[in-house]
Parts: C-alpha cells; structure tokens; sequence
DNA sequence: AAGATATAGTTGATATATCAATTATTAATA
DNA sequence: TATTAATAATTGATATATCAACTATATCTT
C-alpha cells in the first residue's frame, strides 16, 4: 500500500465529521418536516444575522460560489422565504432580505438547529472547544 | 439577531476548514494536470488500500451513498483507472480493482496527495493531532 | 424446490459545487 | 466624454449528494 491509510488522514476525519454532521441535521429537518435543506438553512441563517447584503458578500461568508447562490436564492425565492430587492442607482447588485416569512421561519426554527449545535458538541468543556476552534483554523491558515 | 453567529458554530468550523482543503487540493490536481478531482482521488487510493471491494463496501468506507459511487467509478472507469471484475458464482456484486494504469497513476501521484496532508498539518506536534482526531471522533459520535 | 425477503447495483429527480463564459452595469482613465 | 476595465449576477457544462424506485440476483423459509 502507498502513503498510509486513509482513515488516519485528519482532513478525511475532518470531512467525515462534517457529513455525519450535516446527514443527522438533514435528517432531523425531514423528519420535522422543515421543508429545506441544510445549505439553505445556512444562507437564511447568515441573511438574517447581516440583515440584508449583496449575493457576492453572501458567496463569501458562506463559502460557496456565487453561482451556487444564485441558484440557492432563485429557490428560496420561490419558497417565498426571501427577496431580491433593488438598490437605487445601483442595478447590478441586489439587497438579498429575509421576507417576513423568512424572518418567521428562522424564529421557530433555531431552535431546532441550536439542539443540533449543543449536540454536536455534547461532552465538550469550554477550553476544549477553544483549542478546536483553533486547531480548525490553523488548518484553514496553512491551507489559505 | 437569533441564537448566536454562525461562525462561532464548531460545525461550521469544520465545514470551512474540509471545504479550505479541497480546494486547495483540487487547484493543485488541475494544475499539475491530474485529470480526476479530489473525490475520484479517494475512491482510487480507497481501493488501493483494500486490493479489491465491492461497491457497497466502497460506499461504507468513503462515507459515499451508493448511487454516488456507481457514478464515479462509471467516470473512473471510462478514465480506464479502474475495473469492474466479475465474481463466479455472484452476479449481484463486482470486485472493484485499480487496472494497472490505476495502480501507475496512484504511485505517480501520493507524492502530491502526501505534500497536501503535511501541509495542512503543518506545525502540529504528533500530541496535537492526536488531540484532534479524539475530539472529532467525539463529534462524529455525538452525531450517530 | 417455490415463494417471500433481502441485497447490490443502477437510474431518475432534485440540489449543490466548480469553473468558464456571458450579460448588464458601474467605475476608471485617456 | 468615449473607451476600457472591472464587477455582480446569471447561465451552461460537468461532477457530486441524497433519496426513492427499480432490476437482477441471492438468501431464507417453509
């Protein structure tokens, strides 16, 4: 066998940590229903911390391509939980808002996610958190 | 705003720091001009590890649905990387093995792969990633 | 051995990911 | 101000992700 198994690559470990995450968290919404998916979620999420923001700032704090989001925000758009608002003199660029509906939804529904959250973590103290925290970003710098 | 900043999540974290990585990988594969992408990579090195599997195995271990892996070894196959062998006597199963050219192009390019996985790592001790990788087992628990 | 059940792999539908190319618009500069 | 350059968003092509439905085959049960 060439160059170790792969089981004991941390960026395997790190990604496997991330889907088993992201398929509990699907699950759940499924199961209750919520009628969207985990990626989606994370844009209302993010929308509704920044209030209101450009699709290209929204690819950024995401991590995801703007053409990824335009197709993410068209379906959204059609569950009615956001809108693409005009900006004055400005006709490149959107504002990208919460609808009311949106704003509802996010409301009943962080709680579900902050359960997913504490879960994820079950066990872990404050101090440990923290160096994983760093560790994790560590590894974004050396990748960066 | 309701129930903290995303980027304070772990999972989140997590997220960031595999989707950092894979693309940093895979703009070096297409650099060097590798032709396959970084999740073809793990399937090859996958098999590599196990001399030979069935699909279903393969799916287990990369944490890949079933219907994922059909695809991707369609693609690997047609990149003639890999073979579907037949199995006497069950004809519901393949062995999936690297062809030669596959068990050349996996020893031509660990080299590559290795240099990715030290430098994510770089300027962890040996107790630190052992630390890592216990808190992310923790997390992939938590979440089973 | 025959019928019921389980399993491996495939296919279809839909969502997401990336890159490249394109469109529309804004900003820079000659 | 007329071009040129840069930018935001969209679209197309291809790969991957998941679930559900399906096919073919194997195993279990009686």
């Amino acid at each position: 066998m060439t160059g170790g198994k792969i089981e004991d690559v941390i960026l395997f470990q790190i990604e496997k940590t991330s889907k088993i995450s992201k398929v509990y968290s699907q699950r759940d919404f499924d199961r209750l229903g919520l009628g969207i998916t985990i990626e989606q979620w994370i844009l209302l999420k993010i929308i509704e911390e920044f209030d209101q923001m450009s699709q290209k700032e929204l690819a950024e704090k995401s991590l995801r391509d703007p053409a990824s989001i335009t197709r993410t925000l068209d379906l959204l758009s059609k569950k009615g939980l956001i809108e693409r608002q005009a900006i004055e003199n400005n006709r490149r660029q959107y504002n990208i808002k919460l609808s009311s509906a949106g704003k509802t939804f996010v409301k009943n529904n962080i709680g579900i996610v902050q359960k997913h959250r504490s879960k994820s973590v079950e066990g872990f103290t404050a101090e440990e958190l923290k160096t994983l925290e760093g560790m994790l970003k560590r590894i974004q710098n050396n990748m960066s």
